[in-house]
DNA sequence: AATAACTATCGTAATATTGCGATATACTTA
DNA sequence: TAAGTATATCGCAATATTACGATAGTTATT
């Protein structure tokens, strides 16, 4: 109990749940628009504008990494993290296929 | 400790979030599709299909209901939900807004 | 009124997430 | 090589999520 059973969906369910899972956090919401803005990319800024502990920051970083939707270089000292453009137009068309899917033309309830 | 931060982020952030995390779950994913699939609402069909338990399943609409996603309303003895197209349409505008918030023009990392 | 059908809620166990201090790791510069 | 800077990881505590059996509540049918 207690554990997703992610065998019995399908692996577009799983992978939308994931990309919104990924997401689903403020500060996540938040460093990617700041990621986003500053189109050249930052790092240890987003420590001292979120108000966030460090370690919490990059743990943060991590999921969104592992999740594919950004990617980090090592930059000397530190590390420089920008949108992973391959996964982010993935987004753009499942989450556009998935959210256009709605018609919203009959009343029901 | 291990409680969000709500309060340093932005309406916007927190409203994103909250958004994604309603759908960032397979089974909940699972439920919209069906939802959306059969124009008509249905209910307790779910159960018998997504191979959950009935507590589970009530349990996933429930959060999807109080995120505004879906509605319901009581048809003799079942209820039928249906997508709540006032905040289908402002997920629609506030993700695309978001998401095309990133020009994939200039390579970085 | 009794039974059946459907849904919601309660209680609980297992697991996951969030946040942070402390520490480890990696690179740079003096 | 030592010190400084930046990031990642570990370990932990607090909280949240997921799943389900049991049970309660509601409407329909007999």
């Amino acid at each position: 109990m207690g554990l997703t059973r992610s065998e019995i969906f399908t692996e577009e369910q799983n992978l939308l749940a994931s990309l919104f899972k990924a997401m689903a956090h403020p500060a996540r919401i938040a460093i990617l628009q700041r990621i986003i803005l500053s189109n050249t990319c930052i790092c240890g800024d987003l420590v001292g504008e979120l108000g966030l502990a460090q370690a919490t920051i990059s743990q943060h970083l991590k999921e969104l990494k592992s999740a594919g939707l950004i990617q980090g270089t090592i930059e000397g000292v530190s590390v420089c993290y920008c949108i992973n453009p391959k996964i982010w137009k993935l987004l753009e068309n499942r989450l556009g296929e998935f959210l256009g899917s709605y018609k919203g033309t009959t009343e029901c309830c």
